[in-house]
RNA sequence: GGGAGCAUAGCUCAGCUGGGAGAGCACCUGCCUUACAAGCAGGGGGUCACAGGUUCGAGCCCUGUUGUUCCCACCA
């Protein structure tokens, strides 16, 4: 499969091929090798309802890298994909969509409904999984699952009756945040907050026995119908006379007692407040305590009902303006006051959230959530960045009861039925044929659903077949390492903790990865209403999912937000350019003949410059591991993008070149160690950048059918050179001071200029002469035992050597002189400094051995260079 | 009201268990050196928010202050 690299890397075309290929092969499927440790990620489904977006490529991304190193690494890894069925998220598309046509839920039935629904996953959950695709998730396709598939819908139905079976869940009429728009219960954790402007209405509620009247302040006069009483606190001065009396609600007539709760604050408002248990949750509660009323003046959709008199049909915010308008002329109204106040949205739609009484599923949190919380104590679950186990301590401890019916249609069914007959209530996991109380058959399933998050939080074991003791479960499960954004951690993260463990007594995961958000260049969260969201496919089609991936992952830091710009994106594509470059150059060079392996070429025939980046490499292989074992992919990342640009590309490649050129033996030897080094850093890469490290790779020499298989690079001891290393580094420092002086003299390029070196080691010099014409200027090299007296020279000075050039008329004589004091001023001005360090008794006796070692080298070196300027000066 | 994060070069951000202040972009200078101008070489630029403390040594640990972002709670 080898070819010639194209002059440009045409990511559009090559990210297809290799990807139908890879899919085709079979790599992404777990190799099943029972001799080898097993790796498993569940992918976070993506909503049927959407389209791919960066808040997928991101954590999606990171768990490629986890997979495609473990599996390189010889792990049996298995990433399992799929979708979720994204209950209120999906219906209220199809009912938009429904509406369109003139049609409504109801003209359809429930069963015409559901076929449309499924017809919507058909087209469109497909849609996002052929969008992943074109990331390079080297997910297993064949266990890809649907959240409402047949697997998981009796996951769902054997875990609703465990938990109803231990009592653990339970039906109930509670006050819960109703959706006006969407027509459903939605949990504690689907209510958005948002600051909005409003008005405090402060209301006159005069005495039924006309002795006086109780000013009480509202946000929201409208539900001033359903009051079924007033509350002060019990200790109020102010109001301890009115308890036990009535007040007389203005417009309505009704009579409402007076009641002391300490539920009321005193300094708040009036300290007196209007009491409606069917609108309020707090209000729901005093109401339990008193024995109140609970009047409901609502009807589904917002609007007020038969209980509101004359407002009955009124909109809500109708109701309050007309309510508003009528107590003011009534004299009711005693001011208003302008205030801002948090009011409750759905996260769906948006929609001002309506609490609201009501019969509804509810499952019991108190004793789900201790075992949670305690295998987090423990350590059996890490989150990784830590800091995100105190928000998840925090709200499990103080989770209220998880309310899991909706009034939807697109989800699980409820696994229970009521019969007509005795009115008792059937719990089953299969449809059952009659009432398991009185046996008759006039049964009516439940119409309601399940939460969308109750299917997500049985993800991790119901794709794998649970309840069934499948051998897919039996060796993949506790998975290993979750991924997801932090802003998840509740709906799902915390859930899957808690119904992992209930179910399967294990935890479903032992780590948790979090990604951050990623936003547009100007720090904002990416949201189709500003519409300044990137689109990840158009990145990709214009510069290649390696360089989305890399612009993503690159510096960033777990539970980290990322910002996203045009110039980072560019910046990353020049990288993909870099490697592609250099690659092309590398491949152009490797001659007819075979190129041998590394390891057979003899030690002493390797040059310094060889073990120089043989040792980098090494130590880099080394620490990426170690990078990657730590979550840190951005730091791992970075680390390979230095080594590749910096010492693989600027140096190594150019020092390799006059050997390349001599085309003999030197070159073989500089051919293999050029496409070892170069092959160790593709499959460093390849995690991170899966597409062009495949491409570049299958155009080299290579064993093995794919580098996604290839094995992960390992330190090798006997690939470290470090004499070698310290000798190139010595060559290399002389080149760069080189550089440096000629650049700030303005020497042109084209003027070249003989080097007489003086060194303690000169043959690293000699040696290096080549490599002295090529990068540094030099015309030619003579290395001398002692200083020559030049006239009209500059002088480099580095730690071991002193280099003179001759370079006539450019030499200003003065500059030179001043510039040599300058630099032996700063030496000994460093050599003060860490001579005050090792002077000092506490440093010697308290720091490590190897920081004061490292201390003695930096004083010897300093020392030294400022021998070699005095003795220039002087 | 409670909790968390952030504050490092003009911009965006790394900096792991305390010992060298860094990268990309931007900027300045010189180069089309046959892998790459999406490039090469060189360069300027930072009291690491502020004030204390711990330590031989603090960007990193502790306390406080200021600014900023987010999460949770939801007092009508």
């Amino acid at each position: 499969m080898q070819k010639e690299l194209a002059k440009q890397y045409e990511p559009g075309e090559a990210e297809d091929r290799l990807y139908a290929w890879w899919m085709e092969r079979g790599f992404f499927r777990p190799s099943g090798d029972t001799g080898k440790p097993p790796y498993t990620v569940m992918m976070p489904p993506p909503n049927i309802t959407g389209q791919l977006h960066m808040g997928h490529a991101f954590p999606y991304t990171m768990q490629d890298i986890l997979i495609r190193w473990r599996r390189m690494q010889g792990y049996d890894t298995l990433w399992l994909p799929g979708t979720d069925h994204a209950a209120i998220a999906t219906e209220a598309k199809i009912v938009e969509a429904m509406a369109k046509e003139g049609v409504t839920k109801e003209t359809l039935g429930r069963d015409g409904f559901l076929e449309r629904a499924w017809q919507w996953n058909e087209t469109y959950g497909g849609r996002i999984t052929e969008q992943l695709k074109k990331l390079g998730f080297s997910c297993d396709w064949e266990h890809q699952r649907f959240t409402m598939d047949t697997g998981c819908n009796k996951a769902v139905n054997e875990v609703f009756c465990r938990l109803y079976e231990k009592g653990l869940i339970y039906r109930g009429e509670r006050i819960i945040n109703w959706c006006p728009h969407c027509l459903t219960s939605i949990s504690d954790a689907e209510v958005e907050y948002e600051e909005k402007s409003g008005s405090f209405w402060h209301l006159r509620y005069p005495l039924a026995d006309g002795t006086g009247e109780l000013q009480l302040a509202t946000t929201r006069p409208e539900t001033m119908l359903g009051d079924t009483a007033v509350a002060v606190h019990p200790e109020d001065e102010r109001y301890k006379a009115f308890v036990g009396k009535e007040v007389t609600l203005p417009l309505v007539g009704r009579r409402i007692p007076v009641i002391a709760d300490s539920y009321v604050e005193m300094e708040f408002g009036t300290g007196v407040v209007k009491i409606t248990p069917a609108h309020d949750p707090n209000d729901f509660e005093v109401g339990l305590r008193h024995a109140l009323p609970v009047l409901n003046v609502m009807t589904e959709d917002g609007k007020m009902n038969e209980n509101a008199g004359k407002y009955a049909g009124l909109d809500r915010y109708a109701c309050r303006q007309a309510l508003v308008e009528e107590l003011e002329k009534q004299g009711y109204l005693a001011k208003t006051e302008p205030m801002r106040h948090n009011v409750g949205v759905c996260y769906r739609c948006g929609t001002v959230v309506e609490p609201r009484v009501s019969l509804q599923w509810f499952v019991k949190m108190q004793p789900l959530a201790a075992p949670a919380i305690e295998s987090v104590r423990k350590g059996d679950i890490r989150m990784i960045p830590e800091r995100f186990t105190k928000t998840y301590y925090h709200w499990m401890e103080n989770i209220k009861d998880w309310c899991v019916s909706r009034q939807l249609w697109w989800g699980h069914r409820i696994p229970v039925w009521y019969c007509a007959g005795c009115g008792k209530m059937t719990v089953a996991r299969e449809t059952p044929a009659c009432c398991s109380h009185c046996g008759c058959e006039k049964l009516t399933q439940d119409p309601d659903t399940l939460d969308t998050w109750f299917s997500s939080a049985l993800w991790p074991f119901s794709t794998l077949g649970w309840p069934e003791q499948t051998p897919d479960l039996a060796r993949y499960y506790p998975t290993d390492t979750l991924v997801t954004a932090y802003d998840i951690l509740f709906f799902w993260v915390a859930r899957m903790v808690f119904s992992g463990l209930e179910q399967t007594g294990q935890p479903p995961f032992h780590t948790v990865l979090f990604s951050g958000i990623v936003r547009d260049a100007q720090g904002r969260k990416m949201s189709k209403s500003l519409g300044n969201g990137i689109d990840p496919l158009e990145v990709i089609a214009q510069y290649g999912a390696d360089a989305l991936r890399f612009s993503l992952i690159t510096g960033n830091s777990p539970g980290n937000d990322v910002r996203l710009s045009d110039e980072k994106i560019g910046a990353s594509r020049n990288f993909c350019n870099k490697l592609w470059n250099a690659s092309r150059f590398i491949r152009m060079n490797l001659g007819e003949e075979a190129v041998p392996p590394l390891h057979s070429i003899p030690k002493a025939e390797l040059t310094e410059a060889d073990g120089w980046i043989l040792s980098r490499l090494n130590g880099l292989i080394a620490e990426i591991t170690e990078n990657l074992e730590k979550f840190e992919l951005g730091i791992a990342l970075q680390k390979i993008y230095d080594f590749l640009w910096d010492d693989f590309c600027d140096w190594y490649i150019e020092l390799s070149k006059p050997r390349l050129q001599a085309n003999e033996a030197p070159a073989r030897i500089a051919r293999a160690v050029l496409l070892h080094a170069l092959d160790a850093t593709l499959r460093l890469l390849h995690p991170f950048m899966p597409f062009i490290t495949e491409e570049i790779w299958q155009s080299l020499p290579h064993e093995g059918e794919t580098i996604m298989l290839a094995a992960w690079p390992a330190y090798d001891p006997a690939l470290a050179f470090p004499e070698a290393a310290a000798a190139t580094q010595s060559l290399l420092t002389a080149i760069r001071a080189i550089r440096s002086r000629r650049a700030e003299m303005n020497v042109p390029p084209g003027r070249k200029a003989k080097l007489y070196i003086a060194a303690v080691n000169p043959d690293i010099f000699l040696t290096g002469a080549d490599f002295f014409r090529r990068l540094a200027g030099a015309a030619d090299i003579e290395t001398v035992a002692n200083d020559f007296d030049l006239p009209e020279a500059v002088r480099v000075i580095t730690a071991d050597c002193r280099i003179t050039i001759p370079l006539g008329e450019l030499v200003d004589l003065e500059a030179e002189h001043k510039r040599l004091r300058k630099e032996l001023e700063n030496a000994e001005k460093q050599i003060a400094s860490i001579r005050a360090k090792l002077n000092n008794e506490g440093f010697l006796a308290k720091a490590p051995e190897d920081v004061v070692t490292a201390q003695r080298e930096a004083l010897r070196k300093t020392e030294e260079k400022a021998a070699l300027l005095r003795e220039s000066l002087a």
